[in-house]
RNA sequence: GCCUAGGUGGUGGAACUGGUAGACACGCAGGACUUAAAAUCCUGUUCGCCCUAAAGCGAGUGCGGGUUCGAUUCCCGCCCUAGGUACCA
């Protein structure tokens, strides 16, 4: 028979689910290896061929290891909380749990196509109660933790309470909010409950606190920086204002310095440890205290260079900074709350889109400069955004741009402070030279002044060396239904977390997915849905990376009802050794997955302080849109006619997405056209060549760009292992790239070959059992190690094109050995497991036997050759083979070259300066 | 602006530590088989020059320099594309 790939796939597939081949266990002799997807949200489109990508390329590295002798972990499973789900369900009422079940199924069948080695008795649901059970206990975790500076680590809050109880809050370094209280051990004692819980939460990882949030009143709910883009939802591009609200949060700032030193030791892409890098932000620098004049108050900024502390010529505050109320004289009153007014209103959008315009308000009051005793000027602006540092700055406009702009609009006094400073245009903020101006720094350079200033300051009790983060807290509360619910209730308007025995707090069933009439989120619709009859819950639910920050442990013991995942399960699998995945998770789930990892292990329940050791990006698999071209009348209004695509410009036209299954080679298909659509049945086209041309595109695939292509319509036509060999085969897999369907028929006829080889004339299946050739083993040989190599280096593409170069080598040789073939089959089953698995049962093995065979030794003897053409090169040009044993030393080679006479009459009784032998192959004569 | 990655035939891409640039595949052209088509197989395919042929010559990896016997690879300057980020003090 020929190469029937339908029966065979749907066999093995049959095959594997019904015998577990790849259900694996807790313990084994074998060591381990954890191969990880980012997995999905099951969304109602389902799969497209960009999704399998990442998939595929994991599974070919899961198989191969499992060859290598590794038990490996290769799970799947869904993230199925979020927002499409919900939308659905305000729209049609339908339950969200039923959209996700729904969808979940479709998935699960779209990725079964594929033949992938997932051990499905281990797949996780976020939205699964036994699932979120969990989620919620490392909330109550959470919250019961603070973290200790001295240990540098989470611990238990009780320890925190002993100490305030014996102490006070003298002793204690912890992180924790700008405005937890001083107190005596004798002063905590005397807290009421309700104080001393209230001081407790400015310390808890997970806290309640009211803080400015992005409210998107379209969707009813808080969203994350990260949600937002360019001043609007991410999703659905609904607006965003700035709100105050009491908020759940996470402090994952108190990590701040151990997510930034993790990343050194871990391979991951450089531009995604670039991007958490920048997204913590560490800046190294000071704080310094400036008096108000005439006031005690002081204003603290923060700066990087305080070696130009004595260029400061007036201070900036942000306009929102709680301060500015106090600090406006009556004579600015006027000027400077129309400024307020104005900021105000422009959006964060406007005030980022326009950084060239200068504007600010001076408030009338003085602050004193902490080392020159000078008053200087306290103005606000813009351009200081509250949410950084401390949201004020001092004002150094010889080293800085923003404030030399500044300076020269308002006519501020710039102040030169370093000797070869140039500041005649722009300000000039290079550190050489020797500082002048500067009074006790007068003459020293960059690197003695700093240590001296802050010593000077902190002396003086007027600043200090501070690093500042640009991270900030992350919120943790949504005001939506399908979400995890926070296991709190309030008691006298503090958060109590509920008893752990009484996890999972069930999400409850409402009427209505939308808030309350009073405002309230969703769940307030839930009657009586009370903590013992008497406290009531929490009303918001947790944001969408809550239960993506932990799957890849529930995955090592996914039905335990005690623990999240057992001690055993944990010591034996440890961590994800390669996660593959899309790197728009950069800044959100790897970030959180890092900062929850961190805390699980403070609290000793995991071992590994990374949870990710090894992690790549797949590429974006982009759509390829078509267009046709409408003809527009004299009102600009669509006609019936369409141009095609190199006649278009002499016409007025308006281009229309068309969908791709109705071109072929950007050559469109008039009829099905026609047909598509009762409007387009009168279609006219005006033909180039006799066809209609399309334009196209790369965009992202879309069901409203008709650029969709469905994996399953490419397994119909041309099979699974096709499918997977062309993915890889479309060119690396970290770059992005769009879908072009032309190039699978080489992949596909390069399975027709392979089939062929195992088969005759008549398509009976035929091998021999002699001995193999050198030239068939040198085949072979070349192939175990080249496939090794790339797959160990993620280079699956360079691996498809060598398995074509070997199938063709063995067809040229008419090679149907049963060695070869048996090893050839292992080498490809990765790639293409369907067909492997039936040719390993073909050639005798038990079936299913050939997912935990034994990778080929490469044998080198076998590449060796004795004969080979040495390119002969003079001053790096080309002239000349030659014909040498490979066996030669250098030396000897340099000697036959010399002996040559072809070799002697290019260099013509001149003598070579020297002759330069490269890896054995390449000679190059130096004359 | 800054950070990161990249720029190679008609197309996707290969060339791993500097060593025969264009592997492999698509497409295209020509041919074989066939009544025909499909399938399959063979030949050619970076560009230019030369040519009856055999063969040969020159240029060539975004652009301009440099290091080297030799550069797609290393260094300097510039241009372009993609992703990230943005008044971060």
């Amino acid at each position: 028979m020929d190469y029937q790939f339908k029966t065979i796939e749907k066999k093995w597939q049959q095959f594997w689910a019904n015998n577990q081949t790849f259900k694996v266990n807790n313990t084994s002799d074998k060591p381990k290896y954890y191969v990880l997807d980012m997995f999905p949200y099951p969304s109602g489109a389902g799969l497209h061929v960009g999704h399998p990508l990442g998939y595929i390329a994991s599974d070919v590295f899961a198989r191969y290891k499992r060859l290598r002798g590794y038990q490996v972990l290769h799970p799947m499973g869904y993230d199925s909380f979020g927002l499409p789900a919900e939308q659905y369900a305000i729209q049609t009422g339908q339950h969200p749990s039923i959209t996700t079940t729904v969808n979940i199924k479709r998935y699960r069948e779209q990725l079964d196509n594929l033949g992938f080695s997932f051990d499905w008795s281990r797949e996780v649901r976020t939205s699964d109660p036994t699932y979120y059970k969990w989620t919620q206990w490392i909330f109550i975790q959470l919250f019961n933790a603070y973290y200790n500076i001295l240990r540098d680590r989470a611990e238990p809050i009780e320890n925190l309470v002993r100490t305030f109880e014996q102490e006070g809050s003298a002793g204690v370094q912890a992180v924790c909010d700008e405005d937890a209280l001083s107190f005596s051990a004798d002063e905590w004692n005397a807290f009421t409950e309700q104080q001393q819980q209230s001081e407790l939460l400015k310390y808890r990882l997970a806290y309640l606190k009211e803080s400015s949030v992005n409210w998107c009143p379209a969707l009813g709910t808080v969203l994350a920086n990260d949600e937002v883009k360019d001043g609007v939802s991410e999703r659905g591009g609904y607006p965003v204002i700035q709100k105050k609200m009491m908020q759940w949060s996470m402090r994952i700032t108190a990590y701040a310095e151990r997510l930034l030193k993790g990343l050194d030791t871990i391979d991951w892409p450089e531009p995604l440890v670039e991007m958490q890098r920048n997204w913590i932000g560490k800046s190294i620098g000071a704080s310094v205290l400036f008096k108000v004049a005439s006031t005690v108050a002081t204003i603290e900024v923060f700066t990087t260079r305080i070696d130009t502390i004595y260029g400061v010529s007036f201070l900036v505050l942000a306009p929102e900074h709680e301060l500015v109320p106090t600090l406006i004289t009556d004579t600015q009153r006027q000027t400077v709350e129309a400024y307020i007014e104005q900021t105000k209103k422009r959006s964060e959008r406007d005030r980022m889109a326009d950084t060239k315009t200068v504007s600010g308000a001076f408030t009338g009051s003085y602050a004193v400069h902490p080392l020159t005793g000078k008053q200087v000027p306290i103005w606000i602006a813009d351009y200081v955004l509250a949410g950084y540092g401390t949201g004020a700055v001092m004002a150094v406009p010889s080293g800085d741009q923003r404030d030399y702009l500044f300076a020269k609009h308002f006519d501020l006094p710039i102040i030169k402070i370093l000797d070869g400073q140039q500041i005649d245009d722009e300000a000039d903020s290079r550190k050489e030279g020797h500082y002048i101006n500067s009074d006790v720094i007068n003459g020293l350079i960059y690197a003695e002044a700093v240590p001296k200033l802050i010593q000077l300051l902190e002396e003086r009790g007027q600043g200090k060396a501070k690093v500042n983060y640009r991270m900030r807290d992350a919120i943790f509360g949504r005001q939506r239904y399908w979400g995890e619910p926070v296991p709190v209730y309030f008691k006298e308007g503090l958060p109590y977390v509920i008893q752990e025995t009484e996890l999972p707090l069930l999400l409850p069933e409402v009427d209505k997915y939308l808030p309350t009439e009073t405002g309230e989120p969703p769940l307030g619709r839930a009657k009586d849905w009370k903590y013992h009859q008497q406290y009531a819950y929490e009303l918001s639910t947790m944001p969408g990376w809550a239960g993506s920050s932990w799957y890849w442990y529930r995955y090592m013991d996914a039905h335990n009802e005690n623990a999240f995942a057992s001690q055993e399960a944990i010591d034996y699998w440890q961590a994800v050794d390669l996660y593959i995945g899309g790197s728009e998770h950069a800044t959100g789930h790897l970030l959180y997955s890092r900062f929850w990892n961190k805390f699980l292990k403070d609290i000793g329940k995991v071992r590994e302080e990374e949870p990710f050791k090894k992690l790549i990006n797949q590429g974006m698999i982009q759509g390829r849109s078509n267009f046709v071209y409408r003809l527009l009348d004299e009102e600009g209004k669509g006609t019936d006619t369409f141009v095609s695509y190199g006649l278009k410009d002499q016409y007025k036209t308006t281009p229309l997405h068309v969908d791709v299954h109705m071109v072929h080679n950007d050559v469109l298909d008039v009829d099905a056209f026609k047909a598509s659509r009762p409007d387009y049945a009168q279609a006219v086209f005006i033909l180039e060549h006799g066809k209609y041309i399309c334009g196209y595109e790369i965009e992202k695939m879309s069901k409203s760009k008709f650029n969709v292509i469905n994996p399953d319509d490419i397994v119909e036509q041309y099979g699974a292992d096709t499918l997977r060999m062309y993915e890889m085969f479309l060119g690396p897999l970290e770059q992005s790239k769009p879908w072009n369907t032309n190039g699978i028929e080489g992949v596909y006829k390069f399975l027709r070959k392979c089939w062929k080889l195992f088969h005759d004339q008549t398509f009976r299946f035929t091998v021999s059992d002699e001995q193999p050739t050198k030239a068939e083993l040198k085949s072979l040989h070349k192939i175990i190690k080249k496939v090794e190599e790339d797959i160990e280096r993620f280079s699956f593409n360079t691996s498809v094109s060598s398995f074509m170069i070997c199938v063709n080598e063995l067809t040229d040789l008419k090679c149907n050995k049963r060695t070869i073939l048996q090893n050839l089959v292992i080498v490809l089953s990765p790639y293409a497991p369907h067909i492997c698995e039936e040719l390993w049962a073909l050639l005798g093995n038990e079936p299913g036997s050939l997912s935990y065979a034994t990778y080929p030794k490469f044998n080198p003897d076998y590449l060796i050759e004795n004969e080979f053409e040495y390119p002969i090169s003079f001053n790096g040009k080309m002239r000349m083979k030659l014909q040498l044993s490979l066996s030669l030393t250098p030396k000897e080679v340099e000697e036959k070259v010399l002996a040559n006479e072809d070799v002697q009459r290019y260099l013509d009784g001149k003598t070579p300066k020297k002759v330069i032998v490269v890896a054995g192959k390449i000679v190059n004569v130096v004359v």
